[in-house]
DNA sequence: GACCGTACTCGTACAGCGTAAGAATGTCAA
DNA sequence: TTGACATTCTTACGCTGTACGAGTACGGTC
């Protein structure tokens, strides 16, 4: 029962559906997942398009798979009684989404529903004793929030390094006595270039989760 | 041979980039964002795929112009002292957004921002006596829960009234034990065929509505 | 009439996409 | 050696956005 391949006669590591996708989340990342096609990513693999085709049945399962496999990046809330567990799994979800930016859209379009992480956030809440329908809506406001910020944050960070720039030209432009509002926001918000350090998605999820504690304790 | 008035030469009514929006924006709504290509868009209109060339630079125009058009049916928040105008506006966006379920991640990708809009939103915000910080966090904060919130319910009406009994058949096969709290969910939520009303929608929106109240009152 | 500029529409072509069909190749067991 | 099977590749098809240039219609002017 020796194994005999020897791998010094064929220079390409064996080919897997997980290579495949580990390979897909790279080339979206570095390259953008409208650079995701069958033959980028097979050349980046060393392989012809139609060979993806055996270890997957088309392009949506690669998008699909993607999807999982930044999913399970993701911290799910811990069992214990602290409900604001929730709290630590947003922020996880947000950091996650941020370093794979194609993921997000994705995600909301996937067709298959992620049932580990929902059961383990709906859990979390009705541990916490919220009521079912409760439990319901604030899942929804969580999950609202972190896809809505991080598609917002995604959008706008597609040019980071170069957006101060950008932001001091548009305000140039902006005519500024008919939106006197949006340049005092773009101001305050980019032309100083201060780091990102979530402080601005961790404000919305505050105002959710302090709003359903609330509710928590009237009932 | 009278050629002139032949039904096959019907007289069309004449082309202009207005009349290319509004059919992009009908085709879009009927057949679903992806069958918008130029093909069949010219063909809607009685013209080969070229002649669209004439009234639009490229597709992406397109794009950007039926978000246009989408978002210019969104009621803006009034003038007035009373900064819960805000509601109003926000609840406008989500039903506008899900007549055209196409346009909510459309509008988030896009490079091109609602100037109008941002504007009347962050003057209500203001005049009410938020701190440009303040401000700055709850346009996020609402801005997030529509568009998280109406994307995932776009993603999920996708084939709305047969809903229910996808949902009856995936209960079916979910292993209850296990994901004891998704099965709660999906009873609730689903199989049920309950009209949607757009409670869901406003929980969140006043949750974030109330915890911005609060906010105000303390500082 | 003839001529011409302008506005508009279309035919053709190309590169790139996902992928169906099947041929070619490599590896192992009998 | 033969045959079975796993893996990869070649070719081709219909679709996409769109570059390029050739029509076509319709005013003026001479």
């Amino acid at each position: 029962m020796a194994v005999q391949t020897e791998p010094s006669r064929r220079p390409r590591s064996p080919m897997s559906r997980e290579r495949v996708l580990r390979a897909a989340v790279r080339l979206a990342d570095e390259a953008g997942i409208e650079s995701l096609t069958m033959r980028r990513l097979a050349k980046e693999l060393g392989v012809e398009a139609m060979t993806l085709y055996y270890y997957v049945a088309n392009k949506d399962e690669i998008l699909g798979g993607i999807v999982d496999v930044v999913a399970s990046e993701i911290e799910a809330p811990a069992d214990g009684p602290d409900w604001k567990e929730l709290r630590k799994s947003a922020i996880s979800a947000h950091e996650v989404l941020m370093r794979h930016r194609w993921a997000a859209s994705l995600m909301l379009s996937s067709r298959h529903p992620r049932l580990g992480h929902m059961e383990a956030v709906l859990g979390c809440l009705r541990r916490a004793g919220f009521s079912a329908e409760m439990t319901h809506h604030g899942y929804h406001a969580l999950e609202s929030h972190i896809m809505g910020f991080t598609l917002w944050l995604a959008g706008m960070a597609l040019d980071a390094e170069k957006l101060p720039d950008l932001a001091a030209e548009f305000l140039r432009e902006l005519p500024r006595q008919e939106f006197p509002h949006v340049a005092e926001h773009i101001e305050t918000h980019f032309v100083k270039p201060t780091e990102y350090t979530g402080s601005e998605f961790e404000f919305g999820l505050d105002l959710i989760l302090d709003g359903l504690e609330r509710i928590r304790e009237e009932s």
